[in-house]
DNA sequence: GAAAAAATATGAAATGTTTCAGAAAAGATG
DNA sequence: CATCTTTTCTGAAACATTTCATATTTTTTC
């Protein structure tokens, strides 16, 4: 037996012909070392029978690590955009950490602290950013946009065209017999909503349709309850719409609640139809009708351009817009089998 | 001026009559100093100028990262216990940033990469970890478990009485006559399934009700479709439940579902009672009964005990269970205005 | 395509951390 | 209260890691 006793650094790098530095570099800091270099350390480890403890062994290169950034987490849209960016991130080798923050000017030191802190290779934004700040980032790593975006930072972003989509949506209750349609909208600060209402309003001129002011529903905020109690105050007044178009599936199933709650059928007496698809619409009474838009494929290839732009940082970036479909289910469905 | 060069272990240990050992104990392992000696220590640092090393325990010149870990983004339960450590961590002037791994052998090795690459000051897990890797991560760095937790561990954990829960909710459904009463339940790998099972059967045993194996309806995941499918199935037999207690409010939301599908009124025929009082038992139609645990303060106090446990590692952490409520909604009040 | 600049790779030495053995203090035992 | 036992505490030495200078390779520039 040559030795019996305790194996350290110095004995691995005798046996490997290297300096004790370079094998705790192996250890420690692999993508410090020469992968054949790495190569002499593992066959001298081997030969004295040891074996590195499972969670010191590092990734032969640091890893990149992106930050995904949305404004708030209690939003059920972004769940399936994060899981398409996180199969692409892992399948490269990268991780993916989400981030929460308004990134705006009040959080954007601190954002920027953290870009520092943890060394990223590039950020994903799901909010959109004033361009000042959006270009700043810019400068330190590269940037995406998905879903929702700033189009005046002339920076890339996948997304969906959401007006349009909302057109193909209003032609669809138009094109099923309704003509007295409202519309439920958050706030217009958001590129989607604004983009969502334009459509719906041109498709409602197209069809030269025109709705009473107070059928273009305004919320302060994305919410169930406030979207419940305005579509119940438009139920109680003396006409009342046939249909409800409403920029997301929540706001939709607040306007189905209303409904039945003055004994309205849906689809029958009043339709609704929202949008994103989120899980809520296919599981909601009945389910509802929606414009999906491919918020997987959004996330994954928001991941695949940064990991581009990441290792080739001229490459020319160019933006994307998905084509949406709309998902008709018993909200608008006659003759499905609507409760 | 005595040394203008860098300050070292050795010059402070020469400064506090002590060893190099000594210092670096102080630095990192304070519990084994005397209190006396630390002070001569400290007194010694404060002479020389010292100013807290760069990447050491004492407290890093940037903010501390905090990882919180889910297996899986897609469950909407975990939002608001992200919101509340969330809170906690900002309010310490730390990122929170929130990595999705299932953590089991195969992804050990990225995560453990993951936490070195950023340099974590710590961990919050939100899915069970098996002992063995919670040990080997809690070597690097503190650990808390945030709702569902690992008792074999011996680790720190914030969670409910799951079990205590389930029986409350279940004598409630029996104190409101019903005797025949199924439960819907997922994979029973998850210890909070487990234990609200347990919680299930202990109630109907106590009052000495017994029900035929198949209402102890067990999925190979929580999926809505498949509690759809599940309980459309037992509704079309013989003899069929006058409540279904679910273990998440998905699950209630599909029984629900498949009642209105077999045209039972609920609750008049069928009552419905779900858990963890997510955003969709309230919006849901009926509104569903469901045991609200409190989801923000699991998550902002994981991540007060953890910012404990960092900023003095040696500190005995203890685990906290938080008490739950029972939220009634319309899926079992009949004198709300239930559809 | 040669020269300059930048990135990569390594060892010696400096520095930090842990182990181990033993001293000192605190408790237990008869 | 003397003795044994256990626990706490520390330094020397062993060991691991990082820094810094330098050699080597790769990339860029002109």
């Amino acid at each position: 037996m040559s030795s019996n006793s305790k194996i350290t650094v110095s004995k691995i790098a005798a046996g490997a012909g290297v300096s004790p530095a370079t094998v705790s570099r192996v250890l420690n800091h692999r993508h410090l070392v020469k992968p054949e270099t790495i190569e002499q350390v593992e066959n001298a480890m081997k030969a004295l029978g040891y074996s590195i403890p499972e969670h010191k062994i590092t990734a032969p290169r640091e890893e990149p690590v992106i930050i995904l950034n949305i404004p708030n987490i209690n939003n059920l849209f972004y769940t399936e955009v994060i899981q398409g960016a996180t199969m692409s991130a892992n399948s490269h080798g990268c991780h993916l950490l989400i981030n929460q923050s308004p990134l705006d000017h009040g959080s954007f030191h601190g954002f920027c602290s953290l870009i520092r802190r943890v060394n990223a290779a590039g950020v994903i934004f799901l909010n959109q950013v004033p361009s000042e700040l959006l270009h700043q980032i810019n400068q330190m790593v590269p940037v995406i946009q998905c879903c929702e975006y700033n189009q005046d930072a002339d920076l890339p972003y996948v997304s969906i065209d959401d007006c349009r989509a909302a057109m193909k949506a209003t032609e669809y209750l138009i094109a099923s017999g309704k003509n007295k349609i409202a519309f439920i909208n958050g706030p217009l600060s958001f590129k989607y909503a604004m983009e969502r209402q334009r459509g719906f309003l041109t498709a409602m001129s197209n069809a030269d349709l025109s709705i009473p002011k107070s059928w273009l529903i305004q919320l302060p905020e994305v919410n169930y309850e406030m979207a419940y109690a305005a579509v119940c105050q438009l139920l109680t007044s003396e006409v009342v719409p046939g249909a409800f178009f409403a920029a997301s599936d929540m706001l939709a199933a607040a306007a189905i609640r209303a409904a039945k709650r003055y004994h309205y059928h849906v689809p029958r007496d009043i339709m609704v139809v929202g949008f994103d698809n989120i899980d809520l619409s296919a599981m909601y009474t009945p389910s509802i009708t929606t414009v999906s838009q491919p918020k997987f494929q959004e996330g994954f290839s928001s991941c695949e351009m940064l990991l581009e732009k990441i290792a080739n940082p001229d490459s020319a970036t160019r933006s994307i817009l998905f084509d949406t479909e709309l998902v008709i289910r018993e909200s608008t469905s006659t003759n499905s089998g609507a409760i």
